[in-house]
DNA sequence: AGCACGCCGACT
DNA sequence: GTCGGCGTGCTC
């Protein structure tokens, strides 16, 4: 009795010290998963492994994942049994303590998954999926007769290519379930499977030559030489050449260098190479090098800007957000370059957060002028590898304490940040849209700032009206700049009635009268024009004269806009694509005519008025090159175009010295936009655009077209009033409850079937009316109801200023919760849009 | 997000 | 009868 008391007492020790021994690591998978999972660990891993690595992790049956460590501990799940973890595959950890903090926030902040969030986060060069492949097994004989015709053509391909990936078989057989096939290959042992995890991430190597040590020696050498000057008089040229380069430069040396300077053909080095006189070695090379000058003198501020960079400062001193509210072309850059400079000088690192990396050419080309290869670009453009390497700079504070990016540069593992600019703090991209986390770049630099304890400046000529409202209710620092650099006098906006003009008919084709003349006289006097149309293609309907017919997307709900340059007619929400119909679909009428207009006819019309001029065309269409952006921007700098025609790509801060006229070819399409911000939007781009409008001593000029010039707004854009402007969308924001009195969540429902849309519409909003009661509005049919074939329904929620947030959130959680739970909505796509604007 | 499992219609 | 479609549920 006693013995066996004694010896249970034992093992229970025994088991609790193992279980005590036993880690485990919450890992956070890049997938739409509500929490991170749990896995083992063996004791060898255990010591290595930290929080923020990166570990390889299977999931599921077939797949293997790179997840984060996001927590290590001993709590041993009891619910299930957990799998262990495969690779660590980081030395150290690649995410820090701070980001997992901020992508906790992210997900809870606009209800997403955390998994989503680090899908975002890390470039995806760094998570490394698994692929299943199929190899032949060598080890055995083969008996080809026994394979059924299947197994036989998947091992006739392996004959070819040693190794074939899952998709590859699929392709071979024309089939779709292949695993079974394979499976039973494998168990004939004809065939092994394996998980290949490939890592996507390879560094740039530069292959480079130098002599050899044997040749080092100067007798060998000096035979060789004599002997090769005439058996091999191309390599001789080349040791030659090697010695003078390596004279004048102290730089490595690579073999395609040579060769030019040898004036011979790689094949030369090859053979030096071979006989040993010459080594080949590799150095790890960054993709994205600044070579280049660095002027390094900093700006010469004018006496206002002096005073915005010492307002700022002061400002700084007990608020962490200033809003820089500078007019268009008051040298805000300027300003910028002094506040980096003095995060620099303390060693810290800086953000600059820009909407489009494209438009900013100008921007960076400045900034590396004055901090040379401390400046990074991060940003989408950039390849998978160049944003790990950029991640990884920034992680370890090699190089690059100033990082220029878009939106997703706020996920960067900054370890000592100082400064944070937010440039066009009012544009909209800095919110994502789709996928989640649809997160707001701008508002998650604050937080971001934050955890630094560091700085936020927000710099626009029309600050959207939160920022706006925030300096008002003095949360943030109001710091004005309201003098143009040099004392450009700000341009002199105009409104031409376009009701008016074609009643007149003072109208040839989209342009008025007073619009002809003022280009003419400006083109004349050898200055450049923009003209504004804020619309692709060349006309966003065709309708036929004799029955009304017009084409439609068979995907989305809209109709389709007419190309002339390649005579399709596209769809701009799914890319669907016809030619150009010279007869009526419906009834087979050659009478089609075009409904409005956009950048291409106003091109086309141009160049039938305007023969003499250089035109141009700079929209989604014409910069979908990687460098066709910087190719319309400069020739447009150097003046080889006349004419540039544009959509809002144009309003971003581009700084062309030579335009002295800028036309809005419509202000109304703007103005009428069903959405609460129009006006808002409509003001910031007219003042963007019309900025853009000398720039230089002379005054410019900025005709805006409508049919509608009496509008409030118009008035305001033409006396430059932004804050009379704020002033009333705020009230009106205020008393409609809209942002930034109330905040928005928006609900998105989503499905090929519209009743199914309709119905889960109405049970939603239903529920929400229970929890939110008149908080609620619609469910209503966005503007495009039916996108890539899946209907859409909306349902807002305002949360009035004194509610809670947080319990308005997790309300909403638990009734979506619910709607899922009902088996006639599964299928039903529902996503959550925190701050849709 | 995959992927397997299971149920149902089209066709050898 | 089978193949392959899609809806459903699970993955530590």
């Amino acid at each position: 009795m006693a013995r066996n008391l004694v010896f249970r007492v034992i093992i229970f020790i025994l088991i609790e010290k193992q279980r005590a021994m036993a880690y485990y690591a919450d890992i956070i998978l890049p997938l739409s998963l509500p929490k991170p999972y749990t896995y083992g660990m063996l004791e060898s891993q255990e010591k290595h492994l930290k929080t923020g690595m990166r570990v390889a992790v299977p999931f599921g049956k077939t797949k293997v994942y790179t997840g984060i460590v996001a927590k290590i501990h001993q709590d041993k799940p009891a619910l299930y049994e957990v799998k262990y973890i495969e690779e660590i595959l980081d030395e150290t950890p690649i995410v820090t303590l701070k980001q997992l903090e901020i992508w906790q926030w992210i997900a809870a902040y606009y209800l997403c998954n955390i998994g989503e969030v680090l899908k975002a986060a890390l470039p995806s060069a760094l998570l490394l999926e698994s692929e299943t492949v199929v190899e032949l097994n060598k080890e055995k004989e083969i008996q080809v007769e026994e394979l059924s015709d299947q197994e036989y053509l998947i091992y006739e391909a392996l004959q070819q290519k040693s190794i074939l990936k899952v998709q590859e078989i699929m392709g071979i057989l024309g089939l779709k379930k292949v695993l079974p096939i394979i499976q039973a290959m494998a168990t004939k042992d004809v065939v092994v499977i394996n998980q290949e995890l490939y890592k996507q991430y390879k560094p740039k190597l530069v292959r480079y030559v130098k002599i050899s040590e044997a040749y080092r020696d100067q007798e060998q050498l000096t035979a060789f030489l004599a002997t090769t000057q005439k058996a091999a008089p191309k390599q001789y040229e080349v040791m030659l050449s090697y010695f003078s380069i390596e004279a004048s430069t102290k730089k490595s040396i690579t073999p395609k260098q040579l060769a030019a300077a040898a004036k011979t053909t790689p094949s030369t080095i090859k053979s030096l190479v071979s006989k040993g006189v010459l080594d080949e070695y590799y150095l790890q090379h960054d993709r994205m090098g600044f070579q280049g000058d660095t002027a390094g003198s900093s700006p010469v501020l004018t006496p206002h800007q002096t005073a915005a960079f010492e307002a700022i400062n002061t400002a700084f001193l007990d608020k962490n957000v200033c809003l820089l509210h500078g007019v268009t072309s008051s040298g805000k850059t300027e300003v910028y370059i002094k506040l980096i400079e003095a995060q620099l000088q303390q060693d810290k690192q800086v953000l600059f957060m820009v909407p489009e990396i494209g438009l900013t050419t100008q921007l960076i080309a400045r900034l590396q002028r004055y901090f040379g290869k401390e400046v990074q670009v991060y940003h989408s453009r950039n390849s998978v590898n160049e944003r790990v390497e950029t991640y990884q700079h920034v992680l370890a504070q090699t190089k690059g304490k100033i990082i220029i990016g878009t939106r997703s540069a706020v996920f960067l593992p900054f370890r000592n940040l100082g400064l944070i600019i937010v440039d066009e703090e009012h544009e909209t991209t800095y919110k994502q849209y789709d996928p989640a986390p649809r997160y707001n770049a701008r508002d998650i630099s604050v937080l971001l700032a934050q955890k630094f304890n560091a700085k936020v400046l927000l710099g626009s000529a029309t600050p959207s009206l939160e920022s706006y409202d925030n300096a008002k209710k003095e949360k943030y620092a109001l710091v004005e700049l309201t003098k143009r650099y040099g004392n450009v006098l700000p341009p002199a906006i105009q409104l031409v009635d376009l009701k008016q003009k074609y009643k007149r008919k003072q109208m040839t084709g989209h342009f008025s009268d007073t619009l002809l003349q003022e280009m003419k006289t400006c083109l004349g006097e050898g200055k450049q024009v923009i003209l504004f149309q804020n619309r692709r293609g060349y006309s966003p309907i065709l309708e036929c004269n004799t029955c009304g017919f017009s084409p439609q997307c068979p995907n989305c709900d809209v109709s389709l806009t007419y190309h002339k340059h390649n005579h399709s007619l596209r769809c701009h929400y799914c890319g669907y694509h016809i030619a150009m119909q010279l007869q009526c679909m419906g009834c087979g009428s050659t009478e089609i005519s075009t409904k409005g207009f956009g950048t291409e006819q106003i091109e086309t019309e141009l160049k039938s008025v305007f023969k003499d001029y250089k035109i141009a065309r700079m929209d989604l269409d014409t910069t979908r090159g990687k460098y066709a952006y910087e190719k319309i921007i400069s020739e447009f700098e150097q003046q080889q175009i006349d004419i540039l025609v544009g959509t809002q790509m144009l309003a971003k801060g581009l700084d062309f010295r030579n335009v002295a006229l800028v036309g809005i070819m419509n202000a109304d399409t703007l103005l009428n936009y069903p959405d609460f911000r129009a006006h808002e939007r409509c003001f910031q781009l007219l003042v963007q655009v019309s900025g853009r409008a000398g720039r230089t001593k002379e005054q410019g000029k900025v005709l805006i077209q409508s049919f509608n010039p009496n509008h409030q707004i118009l008035q305001q854009v033409t006396t430059n009033q932004y804050e009379k402007m704020a002033e009333e969308q705020l009230y009106e924001r205020k008393n409609f409850k809209y942002p930034p009195s109330y905040k928005l969540i928006r609900v998105v429902v989503k499905h090929k079937d519209y009743n199914a849309v309709n119905e889960a519409a109405d049970w939603l909003t239903k529920a929400y009316q229970n929890a939110f009661k008149e908080h609620v509005l619609g469910p209503e049919f966005p503007p495009v109801m039916r996108i890539r074939n899946a209907y859409i329904k909306y349902i807002l929620i305002k949360v009035p200023p004194a509610y809670s947030l947080q319990k308005t959130k997790a309300y909403l959680e638990r009734i979506n919760i619910s709607f899922s739970a009902i088996g006639a909505f599964r299928k039903i796509r529902l996503n959550v849009n925190v701050d849709p604007y």
